[in-house]
RNA sequence: GAGCUUGUAGCUCAGUUGGUUAGAGCGCUUCGUUGACAUCGAAGAGGUCAGAGGUUCGAGUCCUCUCAAGCUCACCA
């Protein structure tokens, strides 16, 4: 043996030797010679990477901790399965595939859908076996035959079975909405994938005839249709019910002032202009309010009613646009009809040539440029977030919430880390309606079909044979193109509110023109069903033998997105929770516990780290001393602490080798205190054992480290020098130790054994699926 | 506005159903070590466990309040 050990030199060998004997299968033979039948199954789902992200840090900690309860629960001989996969994240690929789009000098739409999602799933591939490689680098125990990727096909059938499953009991439904809509982006988000940041931004007083309102938002004035009030507020009384008249900027404007106690007094001036179709709030009050509104707005008695009437005129409306309030900002964040001049201008470039004018035309009171407010930004990009309506397909989602409310206080889950219990309860108690369709091609798509002669009104756009795009409405575009170039050239596709339309996987008539719903389904909606949908597609027993699994380890900062809705999907599909434990694990910091971003250029790669200090290092400063829900910052001085600690169990096993080998004639002999050794011995296996039992990962690797460290080498080893405790008495400690820092550190744990087995001095081939110590 | 979490050695953090003298790594001081390991060992300095009160035979651990830090949600016309 060498007197130093050599990580790099070992690792992969060592892997080699486990995927030989198949050990990650738990169909393979050595695994179901280590089982034992008494045993409840042990499984765990990973997280699945994304599938164009290359590994940092969190997969680390993921794959770390995962491997480590799946090393252990397999050598305790449990029926144990991890089953890997990869997820195809809509939104974040889709992303990053039109950036690098752009570099090109190219745009998505140039493209149809069918050319894009192909040039995203090639530009996929390329990345996707990265993760997977990397993860084995990290020594991951997971069973990579049954791994999957949620565009797979039968993954795929699975989740459009599900949606129709669902639409049939009531819990999917089609709702003509405010959205929170990112024009960069090109697609609605739901409510948990939009920031709030402060701004100093404007407060802008405007005349409104005899009411001044304040908004922050003059660019949507021509979508106004009312004028709110306090209905205690006596300045306002006296216009209750009444239509106001004045002279906007662009023509004679008529509002109704209605009462309602959102409005508060004290802000502003107390009175809010409504804008329906561009303000949550304002949405909200149209509907509480809309027997009063509606049939005034259809007759053209509300609002900027010059320039309707000039539209109409210009036949520039169409009957439904009449019928509604006007829309001022369309969905590629630009100015609308309805604004006049100012049409096709980018909403907050119109802001400022609007309030030029207002100040021109004196209709302005004041402006309070100190004004500090939220303002709702893409997750994604950073854009404003425009709230638009669009018909949208949303779960129900206070049925599944509460069945599994009423899973949690039966007690049939347990959350490890940090306070996360309640706050997964207090999500469940106040969730809304889940949105799930996504304006992108890099997902699954909605298997909803509408045929063009009962849906007239379907908008779409679509590339031509020579390449032009074309927008329009179907029921005019269909006198000049085939069918068929518009469906296989199509883009996009919005249906009205009342369109009818059909759920199935494939067009329900090839006789007749029908045309597929062009949005996809939040990435989100298939993972939550991935713990259900892996095994159900897995070796034919898997789902009886494996589910419900039995943790889900994930970061804390994934809770509410992909947890809870697992949680709420599975028990729906299966009437079981998919998991009885969930351990949320922190973020990794840097030395000064400050987060790790590119920016601050503060970023470690683990690839890096394991290749200096070997991966054991690397997983044993991720997990020691380490505590569920809490972060957890790391230094270069922490791994290499534990290259130490590798090297010191190499060199306790070199010097007990070398005694033996020294000593071999000797006699076996009990020495003075070999009953106490063995004693504590006991102890420390059965503290390890209950910690892991526990999921307490980080205070066992930390038990480990200090009794062998400071109680097996410091004292044991040199009590043995002086003849106190036997050598066959170190040599089983050393097996124990062996076997309970296996999880923790794989490789060099395997690298030691497989010497001892070529020493013949012990009987199991491989420490990986040898039996844990008896406590 | 509401909720959650954290506060322990110079730094980063453990501390298991409340139970001897509160621990680890790194850093610091002194010494040692040519036969497991300098990727080492021994000895040591360094802690009013944020503060105050309470429960208890006994509190770092449980309860209440205060202070400080962080995170999340909601509102913001």
């Amino acid at each position: 043996m060498d007197k130093h050990y050599q990580a790099q030199e070992n690792e992969q060998e060592i892997y080699q030797l486990w995927q030989k004997a198949d050990a990650f299968n738990p169909d393979s033979e050595v695994n179901q010679k280590l089982k034992n039948n008494d045993l409840p199954s042990f499984s765990i789902i990973m997280p699945p990477p994304n599938a164009n992200d290359p590994l940092h840090l969190g997969h680390a900690c993921f794959i770390t901790l995962e491997d480590i309860l799946i090393r252990h629960a397999r050598m305790k001989g449990h029926d144990t399965l991890w089953l890997p996969g990869a997820d195809h994240a809509g939104i974040e690929t889709q992303f990053v595939f039109e950036k690098k789009l752009k570099k090109e000098g190219k745009s998505r739409f140039q493209f149809d859908r069918q050319d894009l999602y192909q040039m995203i799933w090639d530009y996929v591939a390329e990345n996707s076996q990265t993760a997977i490689r990397q993860s084995k680098q990290l020594g991951a125990s997971a069973d990579w035959s049954r791994f999957k990727f949620t565009l797979d096909e039968d993954i795929v059938n699975s989740v459009l079975a599900n949606f129709a499953k669902m639409i049939n009991d009531g819990l999917i439904y089609r709702a003509n909405r405010l959205v929170n809509y990112c024009p960069k982006c090109g697609t609605s988000f739901s409510n948990l994938e939009v920031d709030h940041q402060d701004e100093l931004g404007a407060l802008y007083y405007l005349k409104y005839g005899p009411i001044t309102i304040a908004t922050t938002r003059p660019e949507t004035i021509f979508a106004d249709v009312a004028i709110a009030v306090h209905p205690q507020d006596k300045r306002y009384q006296k216009y209750h019910g009444q239509i106001i008249e004045y002279q906007g900027l662009l023509g004679l404007v008529k509002l109704k002032v209605i009462a309602d106690d959102f409005v508060d007094p004290e802000f502003g001036t107390g009175a809010v202009k409504i804008t329906p179709f561009h303000d949550f709030n304002d949405f909200a009050f149209w509907q509480r309010h809309q027997a009063e509104l509606e049939s005034a707005v259809a007759k053209n008695e509300l609002g900027y009613v010059d320039l309707k009437e000039s539209l109409i005129k210009e036949k520039e409306l169409s009957e439904e646009e009449v019928k509604s309030p006007a829309i001022a900002i369309d969905f590629s964040g630009k100015l609308t009809k309805f604004t006049g001049k100012y049409a096709g201008i980018k909403a907050l470039i119109a802001r400022e040539a609007i309030v030029k004018d207002l100040q021109e035309d004196n209709l302005i009171e004041k402006i309070d440029n100190n004004y500090q407010h939220a303002v709702t930004k893409c997750y994604r990009c950073n854009s404003n977030i425009e709230p638009l309506a669009l018909p949208q397909f949303y779960v129900k989602v206070a049925p599944l919430t509460q069945a599994v409310l009423e899973k949690i206080d039966n007690k049939a889950l347990t959350v490890h880390g940090a306070g996360y219990d309640k706050i997964l309860k207090h999500w469940l108690k106040n969730l809304e309606d889940w949105n799930i369709s996504r304006q992108i091609v890099w997902g699954i798509r909605l298997p909803v079909w509408y045929d063009i002669e009962q849906n007239p009104n379907l908008r779409i756009s679509f590339i031509d044979k020579n390449q032009e795009r074309v927008t329009g409405l179907i029921a005019e575009l269909i006198k000049k193109y085939s069918f068929q170039e518009i469906e296989s050239g199509l883009q996009s596709l919005s249906a009205p509110i009342n369109a009818q339309f059909i759920v199935n996987k494939n067009k329900p008539d090839e006789n007749k023109q029908f045309l597929q719903e062009t949005d996809t389904f939040d990435t989100w909606f298939s993972s939550s069903q991935w713990p259900v949908i892996t095994l159900q597609n897995n070796q034919k027993s898997d789902f009886e033998r494996f589910y419900p699994t039995t943790v889900m380890e994930t970061a804390y900062d994934i809770l509410v997105f992909w947890v809870m809705r697992m949680l709420m999907m599975g028990l729906y599909l299966t009437k079981e929770l998919p998991f009885k434990k969930i351990y949320l694990h922190g973020l990794i910091r840097d030395a000064k516990g400050q987060k790790m971003s590119k920016s601050k250029g503060n970023v470690v790669n683990p690839l890096e780290i394991g290749e200096k200090y070997g991966t054991d290092a690397l997983r044993m400063a991720i997990v020691i001393r380490s505590t569920a829900g809490l972060d957890k910052s790391i230094s270069e001085a922490d791994f290499k602490a534990m290259r130490n600690l590798n090297n010191k169990l190499w060199n306790a096993a070199r010097f007990i080798l070398l005694q033996i080998k020294q000593d071999s004639q000797a006699k076996v002999e009990v020495k003075k205190l070999d009953k106490e050794f063995t004693k504590k011995l006991q102890e420390i296996v059965s503290t390890v054992s209950r910690n892991l039992d526990q999921l307490q990962i980080g205070l066992a690797a930390d038990t480990l480290h200090n009794e062998f460290w400071h109680w097996f080498c410091d004292q044991c080893i040199e009590e043995s020098k002086k003849d106190l405790i036997s050598q066959e008495k170190l040599l089983e400690g050393l097996i124990v130790f062996l076997k309970l820092f296996h999880p923790f550190i794989p490789f060099v744990t395997e690298k030691i054994w497989q010497i001892l087995v070529a020493e013949q001095l012990v009987d199991e081939p491989m420490l990986m699926t040898s039996p844990w110590p008896r406590c």
